[in-house]
DNA sequence: CTTTGGCACTCTCACCAGTCAAGTGCCAGT
DNA sequence: ACTGGCACTTGACTGGTGAGAGTGCCAAAG
């Protein structure tokens, strides 16, 4: 038995069923493929993937189906990634470049994303703790209140508002500026926060109060996991394609999209390039008939965040590859120079 | 015929149709509620609110539904605002008080309006154009960059940054900052935009370019629709209580809430209080069996945005209306302390 | 004039064969 | 190792039937 048309068979069987929608049979099959061989021939591979776990039928008398290691084995050594058409790439590009700042990036990857893929498409914001420290900037505002400006090599800005005790000089200000920026710009976040807590003791005892006030704020901002958390998800219309059984394959998904936790889980520790989640590969019951494709992305090759597509298993792996790897490609370009 | 009686068939049928999701019969009716009157005369009752227009029966041998015109009037002068439990008022107030800025206050109300209504929330953030101009700041960034810091009465800070063609000096940036802060401090966005355009000629001819170029961007900001139209959506899980029909019940609401500029239009324009719209009386198609609650918030009953819920027609209006009424309170009063 | 009990009527829905088509497994033959 | 043939399984579709819920209407009673 060749081992090779076996893999072709497993492959036809993939391309169908994604196509369909429906279990496939060793006649129908043949009608899409020309294997030059016999239905029964091709029952027989069947039986034999089966036995292997590649594929399984939901009932005695239906085709075949993939299952997750049938999948698993497809995307890993039977599909061949889908160029994206020149207009796809210039949509992406075009949609990316018109966006004004790290909001809008964001937003407009999510939205052509779940365009390109029809599917769910989410998009963590780039990590703060991944990112250095471009520019810091205090402002006094009215009253003893100041205004703390936080700018990231990703373009992010972040900005609190500190209400003093009491209303520090304008030397004292400038001093503190001067020295903070001095400690801290150009390191990483984590390591600019360890940077800022040595620094409290270089000041006079009755500047302590209003350093520490700031400094401490400054490090919950570096820190800060909520915002480190931030994810945008898009394209939540396309979980009519998951298939018409709400409770089972459409809630858990909707549920998934709303806890941040989960979609970053979902999305993966940002790892280096593309991976594919299929199934119980998840690592969430509920996404049991759910593959997530992600991919980190970032200026420069530097994995600033991640961000992907949730669909059914049954999706067009090669075509969703291809689109996520290019708009993580794309959305780091954008982001390097903004 | 006492209309009275009428009425209170009416508001009978509103309340068990919406707890159980069944068209209902005069037979069941009268097991619920106790009107004193048989069955037969019930049905006289329904069959003249039947031709009036205010129920209806989806097949010949069913029993009543309610009409849109029925809720309506049910909402208008049948129902009693039910108030909100002690607790449920404690779980919106310690949910909000936790926010540290107003991306973090409209995330929350999101979440614990979706929770509360067990609907779809929306909530628009704080409108620029509504808002007056708290506080202006420019800073000089490395080489011939500027950061630019709005913060508005409702606490939003928005930021751009500028690249100049040329490096401005010290004075000018301050002199500007001072100008900039005098003319528009205070005034509404809209306004301090033309306050703005008429100061460019104050200027020596030399800095002309330079504060051109500052003075545009700041008018951008003050009147950029785009962050004028942001908005949370959350609950969207609760989608699976629109009904079982994933085609016509639920895909629209989807597809709705991923367009900005329909889910601002049912948000619609913050009148004054809260507003119901029953199915067609939302406007838009595929929305026909789904309502809308909404109201106006921000501190101080000036109204600063919108927030609400979408629900299916047969939605429990007094808690959902209760609900509402209480976050948008609450969230006004948050935003008045930020 | 309003309310009530009774009765005939209409639909929907669930259930039950019976038939059909697709697909399988297996075996004997090439 | 492949192929053709055949018996078998099973879900999907079809049409018919009966039960149940609910209505509309009419004549009688307040």
């Amino acid at each position: 038995m060749s081992d090779d048309r076996r893999l072709n068979v497993l492959r036809a069987i993939v391309e169908d069923y994604v196509a369909t929608q429906e279990p496939v049979g060793s006649r129908s099959l043949l009608d899409r493929h020309q294997l030059g061989v016999s239905p029964a021939t091709v029952r027989n591979d069947m039986a034999a993937l089966e036995d292997d776990g590649y594929i399984m039928q939901p009932h005695t008398s239906a085709g075949r189906i993939p299952t997750d290691k049938g999948y698993r084995l497809f995307v890993d050594r039977l599909s061949t990634v889908k160029a994206l058409s020149a207009a796809e790439r210039r949509a992406i590009e075009t949609f990316l470049t018109g966006a004004v700042d790290v909001d809008d990036v964001v937003q407009r990857s999510v939205k052509v994303l779940a365009q390109l893929t029809n599917q769910v498409a989410i998009v963590q914001y780039p990590s703060l703790t991944r990112s250095t420290v471009r520019h810091i900037e205090l402002v006094a505002l009215e009253g003893s209140r100041i205004l703390l400006v936080v700018i990231t090599s990703s373009g992010r800005v972040e900005q609190r508002i500190i209400e003093l005790v009491e209303t520090p000089t304008e030397d004292l200000i400038v001093d503190l500026r001067s020295r903070i920026t001095r400690a801290t710009v150009g390191e990483r976040l984590p390591e600019a926060s360890l940077r800022l807590a040595d620094m409290i003791e270089t000041f006079a005892i009755n500047d302590r109060p209003v350093v520490t006030s700031i400094v401490t704020t400054l490090t919950h901002t570096f820190t800060n996991e909520r915002s480190d958390e931030r994810i945008a998800v898009g394209g939540t219309a396309n979980l009519a394609r998951f298939g018409s059984d709400f409770d089972t394959a459409i809630k858990p998904v909707l549920e998934a999209m709303e806890e941040q936790v989960v979609l970053l889980k979902l999305l993966g520790e940002a790892t280096n390039g593309l991976s594919v989640r299929i199934g119980s590969e998840t690592g969430h019951e509920g996404l049991v008939s759910t593959a997530v494709v992600s991919s980190a992305y970032g200026p420069d090759d530097l994995a600033l965040a991640t961000l992907g597509t949730v669909g059914p298993t049954r999706m067009d792996y090669p075509a969703t590859i291809a689109a996520v790897g290019a708009v993580a490609r794309y959305v780091g370009r954008t982001l390097a120079s903004t």
